[in-house]
DNA sequence: TTGTAGGCGTTATCAC
DNA sequence: GTGATAACGCCTACAA
């Protein structure tokens, strides 16, 4: 049994150098292309070959070059995924099963966050497509034209999750959010309320002007009049919306339920109910969209529109998947999933019967 | 048949292929050379052939290839970046401003996530490691030999955070998780609880460890005797600790308090307690580890121990930013920052002082 | 100031 | 089955 000498390769160790195929070659005694076709499987090997080949790998501690692997044969097999807030549970989670699925289909992917910020996001994707990112996953903060041309001009399949972009023509996965809406007020006016504040999302998405397309279908639905002063604009975050519930609020007459458009604005709203005096819901009612793991357990126990989460992460990645796997010139898909509205306490009926009233 | 594919294989080739350096340089009738040097202005270009040059730039469409150029100069620009649970609102305010910090450097971050599954980690590791990442910021969801021994061949610079690995040393930016919980189960000792039961996650990580250590310590200083019985290993997520809590709450002997070591843990002990029929505080108290935006106004308002999320992000973006731009051989820093705790409302005398006057 | 040529580590196309 | 060798797109001495 011979011995590799473990000496012979220090020089290049001392450098730090990790290992090439051609190392494994000289040290295995056979060429860079038979260390390949073992490596990739791309052409058969007579075993002799191959375990000397292989045990040489072993050795040396060869690792792949990556990069040179990609710049060969143009695929990275990575994709980018762009949504606007990390921080926020429903991205998370729908983060969470793309990332689960791609891994699993050998992909690495690429996160970026843009703060909901327009500028941001211009610079993120473009960072991406830098990277040579095999495919695009984007929920976009807005539409802003630079966005649309980059897209346009991008040679790699995008796939558009939670949110549209008017004008963009991709494989997207996304909720019925009018509809989800337009139910949630609906039940909101079965209990009675009539002045239902709203707390829009930016408008410059489709997530916010399709919800709020919902609240104003409701209304017309039942022959009420569309308020302007009981919506207000935020951009889906805490800090906004509860400026915005303020305003609503301490305004002469005062909604008696709230419907927040998105979970993180919730929060501010509730703040918002607290800091002014009240109590939700006793005081007033509140509905919101997204749901929260929490949400059964801590009070009030929102009642709320629940995303399938794990539908839209599994339907995104395997759209991209697809996309990237022969299917390249077929038509864009575009799913269009259902909410669910989840009754809970936050919600109670106006006006309110007295719990105690005789008892 | 094989024709249609070597048909579409040109078609593709040659609507996708985007120009290069070559495409530019003729098109401004100079040589790569020139092209290169405007684009990364690393030596001077005349004026004129500047401005030719970036016009047919303009004009072609042209975006420098990052693999080719990766592959010239041995860098990425790209960190990567793995925490067990991107659905854990902790590592998400950490991810955020992580990203944010790396992205204003001119990085690119590449995230995974292993579920707290100690095998998909190392998978993880070796595909950002087979991407050629820059550098690594991982919280490592168990200490295995085998991560152990990637780390150490690996070339690239690793910061820890959150969490540690024993021989692992490496920069680092940890909370003082004995003394969070130390204070903490003080602060429960001091209102009276003589029975505490503890969640626990998992051992195999510093923090279960450490944490555990804090809660020991804080006995030991009280003189009041260790019961193994009031404590359950988890795995620092809901399910696990639902299951804990149930058993806790069902044994003889029933806490008066329970401490959860995460902020996921704590959601699971609240529905075994709702599951009960317990309230929260009223019958039952708890202090759990890690903030919740919402933890103030949704009931009970939890008293937890607050991590600097902020600044651990902060830092150890900072401390990998460092490590790469020349600081290469310094030793290894370690940053060990403190917790905070909120008390808020979920953990109250014991015995209660009766609020009405029973029996 | 500008151009030429060699090489980064792989893969693919050929010969043998 | 196996081995030279030419790309992949870019960077960087080194020349001119």
């Amino acid at each position: 049994m011979k011995r590799f000498g473990e000496e012979m390769q220090q020089r290049r160790k001392s450098t730090r150098k990790s290992p090439t195929m051609l190392d494994v070659a000289q040290s295995a005694k056979v060429s860079v292309a038979t260390v390949s076709a073992v490596v990739n499987g791309s052409t058969p090997v007579s075993p002799e070959l191959r375990s000397r080949i292989e045990t040489a790998i072993q050795q040396i501690g060869y690792k792949r070059n990556t990069i040179a692997r990609s710049l060969k044969i143009g695929t990275t097999r990575t994709i980018g995924l762009m949504v606007a807030d990390i921080t926020n549970p429903f991205f998370t989670d729908v983060v969470s099963v793309i990332q689960d699925v791609l891994h699993r289909a050998g992909y690495a992917v690429m996160l970026c966050c843009n703060d909901e910020d327009i500028n941001l996001q211009d610079e993120q994707i473009e960072l991406l497509l830098d990277r040579m990112v095999d495919g695009l996953i984007i929920a976009p903060a807005g539409e802003d034209a630079h966005l649309k041309r980059i897209l346009a001009s991008a040679s790699v399949p995008t796939v558009l999750i939670d949110r549209l972009c008017d004008g963009i023509e991709t494989d997207a996965v996304i909720l019925d959010n009018r509809r989800a809406v337009l139910d949630a007020t609906a039940y909101m006016l079965s209990l009675g309320h009539r002045r239902i504040g709203y707390i829009s999302g930016s408008l410059e998405t489709s997530t916010g002007r399709e919800r709020l397309a919902g609240y104003r279908a409701a209304l017309d639905a039942a022959a009420l009049p569309f308020d302007e002063k009981l919506v207000q604009i935020g951009n889906f975050r805490e800090k906004d919306a509860y400026k915005a519930a303020m305003q609503l609020l301490t305004s002469a007459g005062r909604p008696s339920a709230i419907f927040s458009a998105n979970n993180l604005m919730v929060i501010g709203v509730m703040k918002a109910i607290r800091d002014i005096g009240l109590r939700c819901p006793d005081d007033i009612s509140v509905v919101s969209f997204d749901d929260f793991p929490w949400a059964d357990v801590f009070q009030p126990h929102l009642t709320t529109i629940a995303q399938p989460v794990q539908t839209i992460g599994e339907q995104a990645a395997q759209l991209i998947i697809d996309r990237l796997s022969g299917r390249g010139m077929e038509p864009p898909r575009r799913l269009m999933l259902q909410g669910r509205l989840i009754i809970r306490d936050s919600c109670r009926p106006f006006p309110l019967t007295a719990p105690h009233a005789t008892a």
